[in-house]
DNA sequence: TTAACTGGTATACTCAATGATACTGGTTAC
DNA sequence: GTAACCAGTATCATTGAGTATACCAGTTAA
C-alpha cells in the first residue's frame, strides 16, 4: 500500500485551515479542561480579548465545535460546552503539548 | 501529580508560535518525505510562492530545522535536509493528517 | 537560439486577523 | 451608591503574513 503525499498534505493543509487562528487550540483545549462560562473561559486565556473570545465561540458554534446554552436564571447565565466533534483534537492538542515542553526543556538545556 | 493548566496552555502556545505560519508544516513534511532540492520541495506543495518557500527555509535553518548544503558541482546545486529536531515534529503531523483525513470522511458522511 | 531547467532575490500591494478601547444593561455584594 | 461581577457588542487602528509579478545568472537539451 503506497503512502499519498498529495493525500496527506491536503489532510494536514484541511487540518490547519481549521485550527485557523491564534486562538482556535487554547480555546479548544479550555473547553476540553472544564472551562464553562463565558469570563472563566476568558480568564484561562491570558492575552485573549473579549472579542476575540466571543468572535472565536461564535464560529466554533456555527462549526459544531461548541454547544451554547442560555440558562435563564437571573441573572442569565450562559455555557459553553465542548461536542464530541471538538473533542477529536484531543489528540493534536495532546502532542502539542508535549512538543512545547520537550522544545523548553531543549532551550533550557542549551542555553 | 496534579496537571498544571498554565504550563500545559504556555506548552500548547510555544508550539503555535514555533509552528506560525501556512507553509511551516507542510515544509517540514515535505523535507520528512524526502524532498531535497528547493524546486523539488516548492512542487511538492501547490500554491507556496517561490519568494514564501525561500522564507521559510531561511528561518527553519536559522532554527536548526534544516540543513542547507551547497554541492560545488556545475552548476550548483542544493539541498535541504530535515535535522533530528525537525522530525520531532512527526507525532503532531501525524495526528493533524488523521484528523484531517477523518474530518474529510465526516463532511462526505453528512452531506 | 530558444526554451526550460536550476536557486533564488526584489518590489509592490492587499487584506484579513488581531489588538485597543470603550460601552451596554442587568445583578449582586459592601 | 458605588464597585465589581456577568455576557457580551461596537468601532477603529494596525500590521505583518501572504500574494503577485518580474527578474537575475548560469546550465542543459532540442
Amino acid at each position: 500500500m503506497k503512502r499519498d503525499q498529495a493525500e496527506e498534505l491536503k489532510s494536514l493543509q484541511d487540518t490547519l485551515y481549521f485550527i485557523g487562528g491564534k486562538w482556535r487550540i487554547p480555546v479548544i483545549n479550555s473547553l476540553c479542561n472544564g472551562n464553562r462560562r463565558f469570563r472563566e473561559i476568558e480568564r484561562s486565556i491570558p492575552g485573549i480579548t473579549t472579542r476575540m473570545l466571543s468572535k472565536e465561540l461564535k464560529e466554533m458554534e456555527m462549526n459544531k465545535l461548541v454547544k451554547r446554552t442560555v440558562y435563564d436564571d437571573t441573572p442569565v447565565s450562559v455555557e459553553y460546552e465542548p461536542t464530541e466533534y471538538c473533542r477529536t483534537f484531543g489528540n493534536i492538542i495532546m502532542e502539542m503539548i508535549n512538543w512545547g515542553r520537550d522544545h523548553r526543556k531543549f532551550i533550557q538545556k542549551n542555553k
